[in-house]
DNA sequence: TAATCCAATGTTGTATACAATTTAGTGCGC
DNA sequence: GCGCACTAAATTGTATACAACATTGGATTA
């Protein structure tokens, strides 16, 4: 989260972060097309940091590029919402029992703060950054069991769990209850790490089952498209 | 490995994968400044495509990119090279257990050819396309089990491995001694999927047992870097 | 009327030009 | 001789210009 020490293209960067907030708040539909002199005009800046900046975003997957075509936002399928929760199924459990041994005090009011942050957002009614927040949770789990590596790879999937809940989800009115993330901290704090490792699983299931996984979603964004399969 | 459908820039996908290549075979050693002008007359392209080249290897973590002071390849720490075998450790056994189970007379015959392929390379003393071979083989498992995402998550990382390798392997003389993935295509043409998850298992300890993994490592590229930490 | 072809328009891919920053080297002072 | 400041060269960051490709709309023809 904190703006990477040595990365470059700042300027690109940033764009690609605001566009990447714009598409987990669903304030840009999947499959919308953006259009690089539009958005470059929105930003101010050249195409040539905008196709930077979306080439940021079609590594993490939040973007779709397609040769001479143009960028479009991901419209995830069933079948990768399934896998991004596979996928984290294999790796957070793990991690969370590493970050049970490694636990600081500092550690537990880290995580503390940040389920507070996301009650605060979700009484505000602001439910793009609740939903934000309730993902970095999950990242910091990583960053405390201090495997980087893995949390690149958790956070990537954890932006794309965004867009997936944004799209699929069912049971509108808890966001991730944080229950969850609350016996995590829990357990956390007390350095149980079985007991830790397995809420983290039941929490990624409960995350899994409380999307509607049915096949057909949003009404695709032009009729061509919607024929062409 | 298959040229992505849709992937945008050819011009600069295929440069960034000659670059790849030469990285992983060692032609280029870790730390060496790759400048964009000088870059782009090798390949006869303009900065513009070197740029995008240059970015998407720094998302594979292939190169480092400094903001204004220019892309470099990367050096991976001892710490980083245990964070992809333990990443890899987490995703790839059950991945060969879901593979076990949905094995066709195909796939056996594709990883069979690879293994020849692999062997073909190392008697012509290509040692990078043997490695190259060796993981793809890797990449191929987490195909059969049909989990593109974790198979894109684990191409990365064999792609990491293949430099980590590279730089700190000890034993020089077995390449990914192919016993290991002999065996392992035994138990996947007979579906023994618990045993497969295990030969993966050990397969990954040993490959990671068989690094070097003391600190210091090869010599920083300039005085100034040695002296700078 | 419907289908097809073609031109005109718009969009992306690439190269080049310019601005900002870093690096290297030179000369000055101590 | 050593260190510092300053200037010039080199390199990256960004914008613009041009080329290649795709899309759209209308005209033509059956």
């Amino acid at each position: 989260m904190a703006p990477k020490e040595n990365a470059r293209d700042t300027a690109s960067t940033k764009v690609a972060e605001a566009l990447a907030e714009a598409i987990h708040e669903h304030r840009i539909a999947p499959g919308t097309k953006l259009n690089e002199d539009e958005v470059g005009e929105i930003y101010g800046v050249s195409r040539t940091v905008i196709r930077a900046a979306l080439q940021q975003l079609a590594h993490q997957r939040l973007v779709e590029l397609k040769r001479n075509r143009g960028a479009f936002v991901a419209r995830p399928t069933v079948k990768e919402a399934r896998e991004v929760f596979e996928a984290r199924a294999l790796l957070e459990p793990t991690m969370t029992r590493h970050a049970a041994a490694r636990m600081t005090d500092a550690d537990v009011a880290v995580l503390q703060s940040h389920i507070d942050a996301e009650h605060a957002a979700l009484a505000a009614g602001q439910t793009g950054k609740a939903l934000q927040l309730s993902g970095q949770f999950h990242i910091e789990v990583a960053r405390i069991a201090d495997q980087s590596t893995i949390e690149e790879i958790i956070a990537q999937l954890v932006a794309r769990s965004s867009l997936i809940i944004a799209l699929y989800w069912q049971r509108r009115a808890a966001l991730c209850e944080s229950n969850a993330h609350h016996a995590l901290i829990k357990a956390l704090a007390n350095k149980d790490g079985a007991l830790a490792e397995e809420l983290m699983k039941n929490h990624l299931l409960d995350l899994l089952t409380s999307l509607d996984l049915r096949e057909q979603t949003s009404a695709p964004q032009s009729l061509s498209e919607a024929l062409k399969v």
